[in-house]
DNA sequence: TTTT
DNA sequence: TTTT
């Protein structure tokens, strides 16, 4: 009925930019939160939560995002279930964005302002984009040592992963 | 830096209440959440997202939390991260309420109004519970047939998962 | 930067849907909210906060919602300032909502179940309103005891109010 | 039953600090929050939000907020409702805040580095009032000139304000 | 101005 | 009354 998350965290690392089969754009990255607490043994914990931001406010994301960056991201957390390797069932939780304020300007930054969802909205077209745009994929990781795999994020996106 | 979620679900069973060895209380379930939207082949699908509730709102969504209720619920995505039996690190997403609402009554409830943490903050002392009071262990499970296991949920809940 | 609001509480009167001159709809009504905790009196003490809705569902809310009902409204809070007839300036603030739940359905409903911005999404096509499709106004208000006026929102809803 | 609102926004001027009866500390400031999108005449639109800020966490406001600092917000929409010297009610709309988080340093930081809610659980005991610490007072305002009393706040803050 |  |  309702779904909502408020974030404030860092990137770990750039965002990947990926584009499904019929050439949508699709942004991901993962966020370190630090916890409000530290726990028994007085150490900080983090949580580090998996963020996947569709479209033109995804490509905002991968162009300007980096890692360290500081960004405020709003969504919904969904919970994706999927089969392995070893044929077991996998759930991964995952928020999608649909608004990122980027928080900090870093150190070479040049005269960019803000943006986010705001941004996306007026932006520039939809940056014509052909189907399957040199991403990557299988064909690009013979070795099988994609990341995503062990992250439990499927090799190709498909379009039945889209949230719209 | 931020972590602030909201849910409203219906609980997918009746809550499940534990007791770390030092007693404190954990009420934990599951709230099945409809997306906003249909995906491609027209379904609507569903989020299945793990509640963990601590020590006297824990022990209050015991109480009066059953299967199929409405619940909003407020507080903090956590990402718990440990080693299964077959030694593969497994991440498991949930939410660490710290605020939920009682929102339908249901057919057969009597006076009670609402709660949670006001009710909680309010409330009616601390129950007394003893040390380790009789609560679930692997002593209670010999057959290991624990459903906790599959779920990524340790059998025992140390004073260690202790948020505050 | 970013602003939402999450709240959940129960009409104080029925809806009131308006139309602006170019025939967009908007649903005001207000939500009773209990603060969590007693005062130093040792009352429970009520926030009572404006909404807004826009658009069909706006229409939703005034088809659907009525005093007494529970709801949960997500949005923006909007601080709106204008001047009142001895000329001084009055801020209003109000919540615009982007996302309304009906949380319960009363004694008397059908078979309506759920609803909000996915239904409103999805719709079923209740549009197509004339330019100033009967409304309100000042014509309908000679004696000037609009109780709008004291409120603080202007007789006329003009098109300037329009967030989208 | 609920209510939650997150901001984020840039300061229009320095908090103010003062102190009840009994000595509880209250930060109060305003955040300038841009809408998300422009008007219908184009122009980009701002609200100006009440923020208010108990105790320890709204010390550390005072001492590490300043005009123009980038802050997020995590609290309550409140209403509060008063009689101004014109003998009219007046309704003023302010968030009270328990959870604030500073983020940007500025350009002569020293090595401070974040804060919050975290940093007011733990703190360095910056505490120890006396009874009315010197803090402003209607004796200390015979003028009546206090610019509090346009802005729609009582002159003393009395211990009845106290939210918790 | 207010809801249960 | 306002911030960048």
């Amino acid at each position: 009925m309702l779904n909502r998350i408020i974030l404030i965290g860092r990137l770990t690392a750039d965002p990947e930019l990926r584009y499904t089969s019929s050439g949508t754009a699709v942004a991901s990255f993962t966020l370190a939160i630090d916890r409000p607490r530290v726990n028994q043994m007085g150490e900080r914990e983090t949580d580090f939560i998996n963020i996947v931001v569709w479209q033109k406010l995804g490509e905002l994301c991968a162009q300007y995002l980096r890692k360290g960056r500081l960004a405020a991201v709003e969504g919904r957390l969904q919970i994706r279930s999927y089969e392995n390797k070893e044929g077991q069932r996998v759930r991964v939780a995952e928020v999608v964005a649909d608004n990122v304020r980027f928080l900090d300007r870093g150190d070479n930054s040049g005269s960019f302002e803000g943006s986010g969802f705001g941004a996306a909205g007026g932006g520039t077209g939809n940056s014509g984009f052909g189907g399957s745009s040199g991403g990557r994929g299988r064909s690009n990781n013979p070795g099988n040592d994609d990341p995503f795999i062990d992250d439990g994020r499927p090799i190709d996106i498909s379009d039945d992963d889209l949230p719209f």
